[in-house]
DNA sequence: ACGAACGGTAAGCCTAGGCTTACGGATGAG
DNA sequence: CTCATCCGTAAGCCTAGGCTTACCGTTCGT
């Protein structure tokens, strides 16, 4: 399976410019240049981002001529989803119970 | 409803040592002290980061005599699953066709 | 009342990393 | 061949923010 993640995933969607990135791919694949102009920074600072986001396994690129062009990577966002899920799942299960509870500790 | 998040939740996420934190708060509800003890920062790096976890809506703190015991918050991250899910969901269909292409590249 | 434990906050240091400009390599058009 | 477009990378700047030490308030035990 390539569904590794050689970055952490979750690191990099720390920064709200590659939340931003992700974001517009997400509606569609895109060239350099393309996110570079929706978004309020440089050419070489998306270059940079997407540096980190395809280490993360979170986005693909593709010649095309002499664009690259960038898109979500399907198996990477749904390992993160998969990982998290079963994070979520565990953390609220030991809580799920004690949602409604006021107290009950161990002094 | 109170599954408002102040700060933005991913952001808080994106740091290992907070990360390492809500690790530990899945397992079981902690006092500050507890924390720090089992993370390589001192007892105010831990304060800080709870009073981000707490602001992003992450973790809720209780007092009990001199102590503050941190728990996670069902609400805030049963709120961020949701919002991270609809977003994968919205991202991987529009993509998903393309999961099992290979390539039709224009070489 | 006094002291000890617990933890929040202020002040300051210091590195990570995000951004820009400048440059160079690759590709396609004419 | 030459030029223009597109993009990755290097160099360097500069701020955000994570960490530490120091201090103080609060709470409980004796």
């Amino acid at each position: 399976m390539e569904t590794y993640q050689s970055g952490d995933a979750l690191g990099a969607l720390g920064d709200a410019t590659r939340r931003a990135i992700i974001a517009c791919l997400a509606e569609r694949p895109r060239a350099v240049g393309e996110l570079a102009d929706e978004l309020p920074v440089s050419r070489p600072a998306v270059s940079q981002h997407l540096k980190v986001l395809k280490e993360a396994g979170l986005v693909t690129e593709r010649a095309a001529g002499t664009r690259r062009i960038y898109r979500l990577n399907p198996a990477g966002v749904a390992a993160l989803r998969d990982q998290l899920e079963t994070f979520w799942n565990r953390a609220l299960a030991g809580y799920e119970d004690v949602v409604e509870q006021p107290e009950e500790e161990t002094p």
